[in-house]
DNA sequence: CAGGCATATGCCTCAATAGGAATATATTGC
DNA sequence: GCAATATATTCCTATTGAGGCATATGCCTG
């Protein structure tokens, strides 16, 4: 099986992915998401699939796609000791993702 | 510039990269840690430079590589949104990669 | 079962790239 | 300048992989 490092350097399949991340999504989704030819598209699914990186499951003619994010932790993990060079920087960014995620709720919030 | 993704798809210069997270090193010390060709070793540096994850110094006859980690930084943000996938796995790993790095000063997050 | 939609696969070509071997460049000490 | 060491570059080849296009497979509905 192929290293997550060399699944992700294909430009389409990291936003195949990207999208994955939010929500399981159909092939055709995909397809009109990122305007890639449908076979591309089913081409890239193949190879993310027998990676490990997403599954399928069918739903009448469509086939919809869902991350599978284990792999990718062998990347989180390599990336860990560059950490301590980000130093502010990190601070920075990691204030910014918060704001784009769900924040881990710590006080209740009415709605 | 090529990104970041392509750059660390090959195993040899994350190999590379890693030893550099550590310590600054000349061509001659990556290619005895590493096992590989000298040519090897200057083109995968090459490669590194060209993309912005390392720089080199002169020191005599040797040349002195060490990190430039902005480029991960691109590594880092997409692998953001993935992080909520992981739950507890990855506090588990970030235990354990505490205790293997110098904590990194890291502050409660406060919102 | 026919026809249509959704997805997958096969075939081909082209470009990129890693690896090996040889050679070039630079620096040091004599 | 010459030899030795350290590093970079060039040339070649073989492999891989993405993209385009055509076609196959599968499922649904009438």
């Amino acid at each position: 099986m192929e290293s997550a490092f060399a699944i992700i350097a294909e430009p389409s399949r990291r936003a195949i992915l990207s999208l994955l991340a939010s929500a399981e999504r159909s092939v055709g989704d995909l397809e009109q998401a990122l305007q890639l030819p449908q076979p591309s598209v089913s081409k890239h699914l193949r190879v993310l699939r027998e990676a490990g990186l997403v599954e399928s499951r069918v739903d009448g003619q469509r086939r919809l796609y869902r991350i599978r994010p284990e792999p990718l932790m062998e990347v989180e993990a390599w990336l860990a000791p560059f950490r301590r060079y980000w130093s502010a920087q990190v601070d920075a960014l990691e204030r910014h993702l918060d704001r784009m995620n769900p924040p881990p709720r710590r006080k209740a919030k009415k709605r």
